[in-house]
DNA sequence: GGCTTCATTCTGGTATACACTTTTAGTCAG
DNA sequence: CTGACTAAAAGTGTATACCAGAATGAAGCC
């Protein structure tokens, strides 16, 4: 994606996270055009590209129009990236490198630092940290479809948790601390422990979340 | 997806099923747009699509190209659709409805009569029910973002099965009973049953395509 | 042969125009 | 006041022309 079109991406999307753009509210391309101080072409081209992402819909003629997102995505989303993540930590086990392990191990550390001392501005730490920790092992897993399917997912997630997800401290320590089983398992080599490992990591942050009404 | 890009992207993706455009070639804008009648406009979006598909690679101001596929990309894919497509068919199975539970029947029914009556036509024509068959129960799964990533997936299949699947009698039975279990977990409403038996149907696939070095 | 230079080709982006569709605002009848 | 119809306004889809900048390929040079 090249330069324009991708400051407009970013713009849209980083708008729509903040929630500066809500649910319902249309996109213009000729209005963002000239907020962004680029022709329509690059800014189209960013619209259509948050549609296939799923964050927006078009249609026909119309404008485009900022998703609505409900609880019970996140479900599904959890439950993909779930199914999706533990395939690519099985791959990542047989795959990664020496130098990959490494900078897995610095990352739970800094994780587990960070999950030490509280406070507001911790989390959103603590929450890219995470973010790296879960790219790297896509990296490993050198999938390019898996890598390609999970990318949207994860986007959406990002703007659904910021809208649902109180962080808990219990979460986040449970978090650090599967961290550290998979890496485990990623140094054994073994796919299957990895694997379930991960799977494990994904539900457990499901059930800490929102939407959940049980147990 | 307005009519002219909508024809563009058509036109290029079957050119590209049907191995007219092969790995490596390029798709010039101008040119395509002059073969196509159309201007430029639309057929550069329909490029950026298929990149997003993951079909065509394109890179700073370089033409775009078609992606070079590997074997072992099928595995990959198997795997991918496997635990999505396991899922679907769990969540179809507490939301399908009546009408949708017929379809489905009546597509394993014509399945099963194709099935039976070898040629090269019925390939074709098992592979297009075979599909409707699958994009009903995504369709019962009722999920935005699961078919959204499965989508493209399913279309470089489609690319990859072309040139490496030899079709197999055997798989065919196979396929059609494995449906028919499916239907009955589905009828039954059990979301276990539905998805391991939809995990068996994607694995025996594998197993019966190109990749596999045993058993 | 291998390397550099330079013209050509192509894409990314801008600007403008226009057809066609949706949306909106206004109007009128009940 | 309300609801249906109507016409203007707004917005997208597409076409065309054009330019800058990058990549490509061919000629010439060592």
């Amino acid at each position: 994606m090249s330069a324009s079109t991708e400051k407009a991406y970013a713009s849209l999307l980083a708008r729509i996270q903040r929630g500066e753009l809500a649910s319902g509210d249309f996109l213009v391309e000729a209005e963002l055009a000239r907020t962004l101080g680029m022709s329509r072409t690059p800014v189209r081209e960013a619209i259509h590209r948050l549609a296939a992402d799923g964050l927006v819909l078009t249609e026909g003629y119309r404008r485009a129009v900022v998703r609505e997102f409900h609880e019970d995505q996140v479900l599904e989303i959890y439950e993909l990236r779930s199914r999706l993540e533990s395939y690519a930590a099985a791959r990542a086990a047989t795959r990664i490198d020496r130098a990959q392990l490494d900078r897995l191990r610095g990352l739970a550390l800094d994780m587990e630092a960070c999950a030490a001392q509280p406070g507001p501005a911790m989390t959103v730490r603590f929450a890219e940290l995470n973010d790296h920790f879960h790219q790297l092992i896509l990296e490993a897993a050198g999938a390019t479809h898996l890598t390609a399917a999970l990318r949207p997912l994860l986007q959406i997630q990002l703007l659904l948790l910021q809208r649902y997800q109180h962080t808990i401290q219990e979460h986040l320590e449970r978090s650090c601390w599967h961290h550290r089983e998979l890496i485990r398992a990623l140094e054994l080599g073994d796919a299957e422990l990895a694997e379930h490992q991960m799977r494990l990591h994904m539900l457990s942050a499901r059930s800490a979340g929102p939407g959940e009404t049980h147990s």
